[in-house]
DNA sequence: CCCTGATTCGC
DNA sequence: GCGAATCAGG
């Protein structure tokens, strides 16, 4: 399996995110939590608290939202904070966000 | 015991 | 650099 940018773009974000080396894995597909775990150390992550705490409101999909619901820093801390930039209509975030959490493969434009 | 992520080892 | 194995913590 080839870390490609898609895949490396996906594992960054859903580990940066919140999600466990589990999901990012089974997501992913044909990689297992160690490999994620690996790749993520190599690529410079690594430090996560065990299955963080569902407070990282994990952005639902609302229907007609008009601001970007991406989570900057931490809740709790002054720094934690959305996007709020525009957001695309029928999508929770922004369209550079939105490209992070929803980024496909066959996306790439060149 | 289960789960998680982190680190280390071998390929 | 990749992945698995192993270690450590919750």
């Amino acid at each position: 399996m080839d870390w490609t940018d898609e895949r490396v773009a996906l594992l960054k974000g859903m580990w940066t995110n919140g999600y466990t080396a589990r999901q990012i894995a089974e997501k992913l597909g044909g990689v297992t939590r160690n490999a994620v775990i690996g790749k993520a150390h190599r690529l410079g992550l690594s430090s996560r608290p065990t299955q963080v705490k569902r407070h990282t409101p994990l952005p639902i999909p609302h229907v007609v939202e008009r601001h970007c619901q991406w989570p900057i820093g931490h809740p709790g801390t002054d720094e934690f904070h959305f996007c709020g930039k525009n957001a695309v209509p029928g999508k929770p975030y922004c369209e550079s966000h939105c490209n992070v959490a929803y980024r496909r493969k066959d996306d790439n434009a060149a």
